[in-house]
DNA sequence: TAGAATAATTGGTAGGACAAATTAAGCAGA
DNA sequence: TCTGCTTAATTTGTCCTACCAATTATTCTA
């Protein structure tokens, strides 16, 4: 019989707590190895079995890594989580297109207005080019490419890496139904035009260094797809 | 000897495939009870230990909720999860200060200029309730309450839960370090007054349903604590 | 000494056994 | 027939043992 098995809630949580915290103490550091599982459980008293369901989930979540033989290793690989999460959001009907575009216009705002301070001439040199490339290309897919890039870019002169994380899950979960967008949007010379003169408008707006206009003509590009959106769909 | 042990990946990525497809399918939905742990394991051809690695997963993601004697149902609580994320990105020394300010002023500014289009008269009367009792309450305690009572009402004023989400999620991860600085910052009188001065601003922007200014404040707002900060720690 | 074979370590999986909590079924009394 | 309590069945929570698979450390051999 267990004396003191009911200490208090869920053994796995309790696994969780202890090496989260141990994480918190600064005991465990990135890339450091974690105690051996057997080890973790004899040492907590608890069975393999829980410590394996904690070591599990904060392996999906991104926290640790597990490599068979070898151990498991703390990381920090957030994204996919981010991703998992935005999708089954999506999914569950629990937000809507809207919702996601109004979300991704104020991280993109903040973002190229941040991106207006920092920009480097190499960077302003790539997006100059990438404009120039978009204003000529007529392949769906290299322009998707392109349009990806110019946002990533921008996201990268930012030098948030943390915004970026929330940009880069999103666009994951919503890839397949914005490139199926940018097709429809493409085909419409106006539309086209439209996406083209923002795009110009936010690098020239960078190359100026001037962050109100960045962040104004971020705004109206975000107005032209979101048009474009209730009129196409 | 298992002949078809090795059908690809491991068992319980397998099982969370399956029943994250269940849920996309719509054959799962909110609030429905899944199969039991053992029926799981023996429809997969896995055992119940990978079964149980998957759905402890899922229930930490806030996809499903687990009741001991009752069964797995799925949910979508999202929230913790992505505090956790927030959380453990901070703690691992991914992300410091100033990039989550900057995260938090993206999304507080494109906050207020969603509501500086949606607020209600209702919300204004409490705004304005608010920022006057802010103006006069000396108690730390209760001036936090009011505060984070304010970025709140904002947030809801938006009208856009998947912004409000990542909000609080920040919130509730660096609010013991949010309300230490406050105590901090209220101790100064310039300090306090200029926080006054940009909480008045936004409400009187939000009276107006001017977005521009009400987004020109809460970026004065942010400012005002960037400052402090730089200045205090 | 270098390379290969071997052993030890460690995560991955399966299955059994029992406890604890919930739910369903059955039963007694009015 | 209906109500309320007791009992049984279901289901998650936990621990254990055993074994496989991959990695790493060790030893042996040429």
């Amino acid at each position: 019989m267990k004396e003191e098995n009911t200490q208090q809630g869920k053994a796995y949580e309790r696994v969780i707590t202890y090496i989260k915290s141990e994480i918190l103490k600064g005991d465990l550091k990135r890339g450091e190895k974690l105690p051996p599982e057997r080890e973790l459980a004899e040492r907590l008293g608890v069975g393999r079995n829980s410590v394996r369901e904690a070591l599990r989930t904060l392996s999906l979540m991104g926290f640790i890594s597990s490599t068979q033989g070898a151990g498991n290793f703390v990381s920090c690989d957030i994204e996919k989580n981010l991703a998992e999460s935005v999708q089954m959001m999506m999914l569950l009907g629990a937000t809507d297109y809207r919702q996601v575009s109004e979300l991704r216009q104020g991280l993109e705002s903040q973002a190229v207005l941040l991106a207006s301070e920092r920009i480097n001439p190499a960077q302003l040199s790539e997006l100059e080019d990438i404009v120039w490339q978009l204003r000529d290309e007529d392949d769906l897919e290299r322009s998707t490419i392109l349009d990806k890039r110019l946002h990533y870019l921008i996201g990268e002169a930012a030098g948030n890496p943390f915004i970026m994380v929330i940009l880069r899950a999103m666009s994951e979960t919503i890839d397949d139904f914005i490139s199926h967008m940018r097709g429809q949007m493409m085909k419409d010379e106006v539309y086209r035009k439209q996406l083209q003169d923002s795009h110009q408008g936010i690098a020239l707006a960078l190359q100026d260094h001037n962050g109100a206009e960045a962040v104004r003509m971020m705004r109206e590009h975000f107005q032209v797809v979101d048009n474009a959106m209730v009129d196409l769909f």
